[in-house]
DNA sequence: CGAAAGGCTGAAAACCTTTACAGATCTTGA
DNA sequence: TCAAGATCTGTAAAGGTTTTCAGCCTTTCG
């Protein structure tokens, strides 16, 4: 049915190790044999069949990617990255979505380990020592999370709430509500330390408003209780929460930013296009995916583990070398949703 | 390194086939040897190879997904459809994001079709002819788009359209504005013959205003035109050119709904979180992506076309089958974006 | 008790590719 | 012209699985 190495072969006159070598390490081929192998082949229409080749190198060509959900907008501009990098690199990717379920995520590793070189693992729900765990299986990176001995890329949160805060306390803000995310979320407990740490060197008052999802809902059902501690911002955990207080705020008649300057984290499309415009802290997502592909493809590069790695000693591929952490630059988005007090 | 089936046989005392048929044919194996069998290759963690049984059967468990673009929010919810019933189906799904270009869809759709049993196809962008060869090549679906002879899902665009122009006139309407998408979409064309017909049996004035990018910015875009169009309502190609009309709006002081009202297509989950909330057909996505894995599987289940298919007549998965198209139901979500006239 | 029938199991081929090794061909220098 | 070396090419094994075929053992019936 499909054209196979041997009708490659046949027609060329050759044998099929002449074609794959004429294909994969061209300089020990005769020029002209080369040549009219690849002729051959290209007339044919031939692709080498990938998992054949898998089965005798050990590399498959492919790289697996696994989000929690990609209904939330922060996540398809990384796949949209891993994409475009992984494509430069002559690689297909597996995508999953775990649905926000940490249960899910182990058994789709696992289930994609078999078929992949590596995985890019985006904002990971489950505990750390499942994820050291299922890093020793399989080559793996990390993208918005960070775990030491698992190479990861993330951004700089610290430095993101560093010119937020900033922001708003060059317009005169002196109490800040935040509207925190998940308390299981990394990135939530990250913002909050980052935060905490950029206030105690501030002259603000900080309030915390109770743990939400995620999500529009969570910023709605958040906005009275901010209106009732008598801030004049609130910096959400992203932007999709930022955007349902924007909606709540609005319906309870408390003008955006006149009576309320209000602060996202994401830079989602969404921030955009909402009225008004959300202020917002923009993190790296196509770069993010990007870099997360660079990172796999280079811990797939290293020389590969001993044949019965040690117990004792971690795999190479346990990111115990250089260059294996990468965070990447944030920057404050300023558009309509903030503004001076008074 | 990964324990293969050979393990397995070892320790179960028993032959490779006898490991094999014991977890793929168990009817035909003793009970205590298929017992002691799977019981061993539980304890070892076993799990085939895919690549290799893929080798032999000619079926990965693969299944490919394009998409023209992850950052338009109509797409996330037909990819996490796809996933969620690929996964009951135990299989996994590449997935590749054309950038709404038609000649990369192409090339992946041949890219992927080496390491997949079949391709879900959404909204793509070439044109009919390629598509036909292609569908000749590799099994595949067509999601929002129809194309004769192949298996395709879309939704009752012209009942959509019928409730969408009768919501319209219930209210008091005559006169409504029609902002176009892309020419060359499949969906455009579609949508705009629904709508001429649908109008062609009512009392109203349709204006057509030109063609825009699928986008926020389409919608800001076009926005002064419909302005000066003189009508009391808009119907836009989707929700983000509806949202991007909503944009333009109030930065223009013009109120929705009380000056005009605007009515979008899709249902993205976007179209929630504006102010107003938009009012607009919705597409179902998950459902679309549900049924169009249902579909490529019930194809890839026919009998297998005969080796070497005869070129005069096409082969089985050509879709000249019955159940072979399916159209899933629209309806209208009224929100807050459309109110009566006066 | 013997033979046929049936149920289980194992050996080996096949899927497509890459690679180690050995063989063949060509070039070069004497 | 011959030998040695370099260059190129072919054979065969390997990778992990499924499947065909044949053979073994057990059962059943005469």
């Amino acid at each position: 049915m499909a054209v196979t190495i041997k009708d490659v072969a046949r027609v060329a006159g050759v044998s099929v190790a002449t074609v794959t070598r004429a294909l994969s390490t061209p300089e020990v081929v005769r020029p002209a044999t080369r040549d009219r192998v690849r002729e051959v082949a290209a007339s044919l229409g031939y692709h080498p069949n990938r998992a054949a080749r898998g089965l005798i190198t050990g590399r498959t060509g492919n790289l697996g990617l696994l989000v929690p959900d990609l209904a939330n907008p922060f996540f398809p501009g990384i796949v949209k990255g891993v994409q475009a990098r992984a494509r430069e690199a002559d690689h297909a990717v597996f995508l999953a979505d775990t649905d926000e379920d940490p249960a899910a995520e182990a058994t789709l590793v696992r289930r994609l380990a078999k078929q992949v070189d590596g995985l890019v693992v985006c904002s990971p729900r489950m505990a750390d020592a499942e994820l050291r765990r299922l890093a020793g299986e399989v080559p793996m990176v990390l993208v918005y999370r960070r775990i030491p001995g698992i190479p990861s890329v993330t951004a700089g949160f610290l430095d993101g709430m560093r010119q937020a805060v900033g922001h708003l306390v060059a317009l005169g803000h002196r109490r800040i509500a935040y509207v925190a995310g998940p308390k299981t979320s990394w990135a939530n407990r990250e913002r909050l330390r980052s935060l905490r740490a950029v206030v105690r060197t501030a002259d603000v008052d900080l309030v915390e408003v109770g743990n939400v999802m995620p999500r529009f809902e969570g910023g709605v059902s958040a906005a009275d209780r901010v209106l009732a501690a008598s801030v004049t911002s609130v910096i959400a955990y992203n932007d999709l929460v930022a955007i349902g207080l924007l909606h709540r705020f609005a319906a309870r008649g408390v003008p955006v930013p006149a009576g309320m300057s209000v602060l996202g984290f994401d830079d989602i499309p969404l921030a955009a296009m909402v009225h008004p415009a959300l202020t917002t802290v923009a993190l790296p997502q196509n770069r993010a995916g990007q870099a997360g592909v660079d990172l796999l493809l280079q811990l797939l590069d290293q020389p590969a583990p001993h044949t019965g790695p040690r117990r004792d000693q971690p795999a190479p591929h346990m990111g115990t070398h250089a260059g294996t952490r990468r965070e990447l630059p944030t920057h404050l988005m300023v558009r309509g949703s903030t503004t001076s007090v008074h």
